[in-house]
DNA sequence: AGCACGCCGACT
DNA sequence: GTCGGCGTGCTC
């Protein structure tokens, strides 16, 4: 009997879900629950974590091989939650822990290729004539490099490696080893500092000015204690110089950990802010709780511009303020610079912002931080729910309606769930905003779950735009056909005269260039998805906007060979040329996913418009969201209601709210703004409450409709996926799972099971997709039926609990 | 997820 | 007869 850990490994399959055991070596008798280790597993070593200690028979176990940190990466709290995650959403605890680790697999062991040791010389050469000729030169490459890795013989051998490599290892000429790297490392830099007192420096100096260079460094450290290398190569002085000096005793050189952080240095703009009397209210009813450490979610109901963002940081501050840690989601932490600078000119360096592109690096030294307590608050995107805070005191969820809180791949969880169960384990504080709050947290917050907390006032008392419908089919009858109806070029003439600005908004969802033969009607779709490619300008390429695979765009029809193809469809690059032709006078500049590719382009664009250097900003959704731009008076929606076509139950909401974000752009400051808004369905209530921004009519009809037809708040759904290669076996999959759960639903436990019916995008990927719908009022009891199902763990099949949407 | 083992078609 | 396809099963 002695230690056993039990242990995770990271590896996100659901069909291992399961817990492996092993022994503790001696030198690592220190290790327990939470700590990361290094394990052998088959031939293979890899990254896992501790979950329990037990005490058992040890004989026949393998041993941890090391250990990954200094101490433990989970605490209790984040095990409770990684559990909680994977029973909730029915993933493996592997994939549940995943979240909470910077860089998914931290550690990455590398496979090399060594020649295998024989006693005897010649055994070399007696293997060797088993082999091909191919395989004995891959032998003698590996021989004079010593170790090989993987890319490295792939890239000499191409495809056939593998091959190769097989026939090597069966002959026993090579066997495999392992480097194992880990990423994740705190960043050193050496600094210089003095060794001994300054008194005996200055002697030191008076006594001999035969070296300048040490003279100079040695003046340098007794003013600033401590030099960086960039410094010390300022002064001119090289490593010898350095070198001499340590050997003499005077100085020493030392490591200390730096951080690496890309927004270090960008400047911020503070400014003095008086809260409305809307806002001491709504804080007074939050600052309570924070005070008092006692649980409690809130909805923050408040029109665009009403000052949400100052209710946030004042929430933060009074957390701060108990010593509590804060972290603030954001939709998308590239469109939302102003919240960052906002809390960072009041927070300085007590906040960390964390997003997918910070390096891996970058990420390690931020939950340091905030783990060992020297940063308090945290700004990111959905995966900042997982930072891993210690004495969490609030999360804020801001836009908390917007879809990118719910995660699109396994473990397909929704943000606003893992931060009330969160909250809930650390008796902390939700807030949830919103000036177009998501149905289902308004219903919520109407039956008490949240504390609902509104602000009706703009605090700049602007007043709201002054908005214009334009019926398009009308626009047809009257034979305007250009995407820019009268009205709206008239409105964009109009502010362009006035020196003013203007933002056009082009939902393209569904309204992206196709390619259409006039003479056959083919259209050219993505040979992996059952979809039409998409036109895109730079490059001049066709691109899948569900595989991503790019090709070129073909001077004759594929099918017919007709020279008569054209592009069909309103992309924003089309638009950007009409209104080049329209208004040869006014810049315009686009913003979509193609111009924003870089790191900071997105920033570049905004802050390039909001300086004046543009009239006219087009661009998709991303235009509507966040940005303070006080000269724009003009906005421009065109076709507001593409999404409303969509055979989903959340379209009308999504209209909804971009409607609302997009006229809310208009006219802030003391100018008033002023919205054209083309639709098909003007007379649809999501487009009418829209454009009087009236949440209350668009809440009252959308509600109906939910109950009326069954959709959550009012039931829970369960989305199955099936997908596989085979068209046939995808659908006989699916027959059968829906059989499965027909049967289990039938009886006592209420479900309705929809489907299987073909995914709207049939095939991606060159996987077909057959879809189950499950709807429930016993979320629960689905859960555990699905859990006993045989197929759970099968690799075709996706599970989705609470999907964002049908399709 | 990898990777080995194992069972059926086209090649030296 | 062997090489090589990828279906199945295992990893403490």
């Amino acid at each position: 009997m002695s230690l056993i850990a039990q242990i995770i490994v990271n590896i996100p399959a659901r069909s291992i879900n399961k817990m492996f055991s092993y022994q503790i070596p001696e030198p690592l008798g220190n290790v327990g629950v939470g700590w990361r280790v290094l394990v052998p597993f088959g031939n293979r070593r890899l990254e896992g974590f501790i979950v329990e200690i037990i005490d058992a028979e040890s004989s026949g176990l393998k041993s941890i091989i090391d250990i990954l940190d200094e101490g433990p990466w989970f605490d209790q709290h984040m095990l409770t939650m990684a559990r909680w995650i994977s029973e909730h959403y029915l993933c493996s605890l592997a994939e549940a822990m995943r979240l909470f680790i910077p860089g998914k697999s931290g550690v990455k062991s590398k496979v090399l290729y060594r020649t295998a040791q024989w006693d005897d010389p010649n055994q070399a050469e007696a293997y060797l004539g088993k082999v091909s000729p191919s395989a004995r030169l891959l032998y003698e490459s590996i021989l004079q490099q010593g170790a090989v890795s993987r890319t490295q013989l792939e890239k000499q051998f191409g495809p056939q490696t593998a091959k190769l490599v097989q026939q090597c290892l069966r002959h026993q000429l090579i066997r495999l080893d392992y480097a194992t790297s880990q990423v994740m490392r705190p960043k050193l830099k050496t600094v210089i500092e003095l060794a001994v007192p300054a008194e005996t420096v200055e002697a030191r100096l008076q006594a001999s000015a035969r070296y300048p260079a040490q003279c100079r460094l040695l003046t340098a450290l007794l003013t600033k204690s401590q030099l960086g290398p960039d410094e010390v190569r300022n002064l001119g002085i090289g490593h010898d110089t350095v070198k001499r000096l340590v050997a003499s005793g005077l100085v020493t050189t030392r490591q200390i950990q730096i951080r690496r952080d890309s927004y270090a240095g960008r400047r911020h703009c503070p400014a003095d802010i008086v809260l409305t009397t809307e806002q001491k209210k709504v804080l007074a009813d939050i600052i309570p709780y924070i005070n008092k450490k006692q649980g409690q979610s809130f909805l923050l109901h408040g029109i665009t511009g009403s000052g949400k963002t100052q209710v946030y940081i004042e929430a933060v501050a009074a957390v701060r303020q108990a010593q509590r840690q804060a972290i603030v989601l954001v939709p998308e932490i590239a469109l939302t610079g102003q919240i960052i600078s906002r809390f960072k000119a009041r927070f300085g360096d007590d906040v960390v912002v964390m997003h997918s592109k910070l390096s891996v690096g970058e990420r390690f030294d931020s939950w340091q931080r905030l783990r060992r307590q020297q940063a308090g608050i945290v700004i990111g995107a959905r995966s900042a729910i997982f930072s891993p805070v210690v004495r969490l005191g609030i999360i804020i969820i801001d836009e908390e309606h917007e879809f990118t809180y719910k995660q699109e791949e396994s473990p397909r969880y929704h943000t606003h769930q893992i931060a009330l169960a969160r909250a809930a384990l650390e008796d902390a504080v939700v807030i949830f905003g919103s000036a177009t709050p998501a149905v289902e947290t308004y219903y919520h917050a109407l039956r008490q779950e949240h504390k609902l907390l509104t602000l009706t006032a703009r605090v700049d008392n602007a007043l709201l735009p002054e908005v214009t419908v334009v019926d398009m089919r009308e626009e047809l009858r009257l034979g305007r056909r250009s995407v820019l109806s009268l009205p709206l070029q008239e409105l964009l003439t109009q502010t362009v005269a006035r020196r003013e600005q203007a933002v056009i908004l082009l939902n393209r969802r569904g309204y992206a260039t196709f390619i259409l033969c006039r003479e056959c009607g083919h259209v050219i779709r993505c040979s992996h998805c059952a979809a039409s490619l998409v036109y895109h300008h730079a490059g001049n390429l066709l691109r899948c906007h569900y595989c991503q695979v790019t090709q070129n765009v073909p001077n004759v029809c594929p099918k017919c060979g007709s020279h008569y193809i054209r592009y069909f469809g309103t992309g924003t690059q089309k638009v950007e040329e009409e209104m080049a032709k329209l208004f040869p006078a006014a810049r315009i500049v686009r913003m979509d996913q193609d111009t924003t590719g870089g790191k900071m382009a997105h920033d570049t664009i905004m802050d390039d418009f909001a300086r004046g250097k543009y009239d006219i900003l087009l661009g998709t959704q991303m235009v509507a969201k966040g940005h303070d731009v006080k000269n724009v008076t003009a906005v421009g929606i065109l076709s507001a209601d593409a999404v409303l076509n969509l055979p989903d139950f959340r379209s009308a909401e999504r209209t909804f709210s971009l409607l609302t974000q997009a006229a809310g752009r208009a006219g802030r400051g003391n100018k008033p703004g002023r919205v054209v808004v083309q639709a098909y369905n003007p007379e649809h209530y999501a487009v009418l409450a829209g454009l009087r921004q009236d949440y209350g009519l668009f809440y009252q009809e959308e509600i109906k409709n939910r109950q009326e037809l069954n959709y959550p708040p009012f039931c829970r759904l369960v989305k199955i996926i099936v997908q596989d290669k085979n068209e046939r076996k995808t659908r006989q999959t699916a027959e059968r799972a829906a059989a499965d759960l027909r049967g289990l639903l039938g009886g006592s436990h209420p479900g309705e099971v929809i489907g299987p019916f073909t995914a709207p995008v049939a095939k991606i990927n060159d996987l077909y997709r057959v879809i189950i719908l499950v709807k429930t009022t016993n979320l629960r009891a689905v859960r555990d039926s699905i859990r006993k199902l045989d197929w759970l763990n099968a690799k075709e099949i996706l599970i989705d609990i609470d999907p964002l949407t049908t399709m």
